[in-house]
DNA sequence: AGTGCGACCTGATCGC
DNA sequence: TGCGATCAGGTCGCAC
């Protein structure tokens, strides 16, 4: 599912590539998706130039002239690519935004097999608003401090805490996951109960798998792929996410798999003891 | 207020 | 073989 890695990789791929192109039209065969509409949206950014593409959290955000901004949000299946125009299409295509820079067409296809994603004509205000809700982007804003002042704050398990958007950014159930086996810290543990120690493995933890999801550009165990459609090779690397029944690869006993708050939880119950699993 | 859970979706895979 | 059930999970909105 694209977490920080994957969507700043796709950021980037994105911002190197189509910054200075022209919107020259959208079409759109899932109506949903797009807000507040696609007669809307088309009406408010044909003919703008994209300055450039940021990300906050899992959001990446389309810069245009004139101060108006795209919100794109790609939820679990969600895919950004860039194409030319006659390349053959994409399955589960549902946005395309036609683009020009001179003579040089190209496409940005959104597809998403689920729907679940979302394109997002706001205004700076509207940006601004929605933005401030956002815990910490952890491999910028946060320090251990600031970390520490999180965890002691809070009582729900450290996984949920690490994966509430409101807390921190970007990190998702694959980031969390191998973060905390990392960190060898049990998933289940209460936030507030880690000591000092265990709090700052874990804030090095999300550093070193957030790092390393951008090293190897994302994670492909399911539907990703960065914008060109090349898959990630992070899921070649795992450590507990998806290897229930396989060895751990510190103490050779088979990683467990459980669920917590309705996410595939993934640990070694050896390695990762601050709590037993419920 | 803080927390938990269903809804949103569809394709792949599992079990009988 | 076929078919229904289950699983995948980010975020919103609502209930408690």
């Amino acid at each position: 599912m694209p977490e920080l890695p994957e969507v700043e990789t796709i950021r980037s791929d994105l911002d190197r590539t189509l910054s200075g192109y022209k919107i020259i039209d959208v079409s759109c065969n899932t109506p949903k998706m797009v807000k507040p509409s696609v007669a809307k949206l088309f009406e408010a950014i044909k003919g703008l130039e994209i300055s450039g593409f940021k990300r906050r959290a899992k959001l990446i955000i389309v810069e245009l002239e004139k101060d108006q901004f795209l919100l794109i949000h790609l939820k679990m299946t969600g895919r950004l690519l860039i194409r030319d125009v006659e390349d053959e299409a994409d399955q589960w295509t549902r946005v395309v935004i036609s683009l020009e820079k001179g003579n040089i067409r190209k496409e940005l296809r959104f597809a998403d097999q689920r729907k679940f994603g979302f394109l997002r004509l706001v205004t700076r205000q509207e940006l601004e608003d929605i933005l401030k809700d956002f815990g910490p982007e952890p491999l910028h804003d946060l320090n251990l401090k600031t970390f520490q002042k999180i965890l002691s704050s809070k009582r729900q398990e450290i996984k949920k805490v690490l994966m509430d958007q409101a807390l921190i950014s970007g990190i998702g159930n694959i980031y969390a996951n191998e973060a905390l086996f990392l960190a060898k810290i049990h998933p289940g543990t209460p936030a507030n109960r880690l000591n000092q120690e265990n709090a700052n493995k874990l804030f090095q933890a999300i550093e070193t798998v957030l790092k390393r999801g951008l090293k190897y550009r994302g994670a492909s165990d399911n539907s990703y792929l960065d914008a060109f459609g090349i898959k990630g090779k992070y899921q070649e690397h795992f450590l507990v996410y998806g290897r229930q029944g396989n060895p751990c690869i510190n103490c050779g006993k088979n990683i467990e798999r459980y669920s917590l708050g309705d996410r595939g939880t993934f640990y070694c119950p050896s390695c990762q003891v601050s709590r037993l699993h419920p």
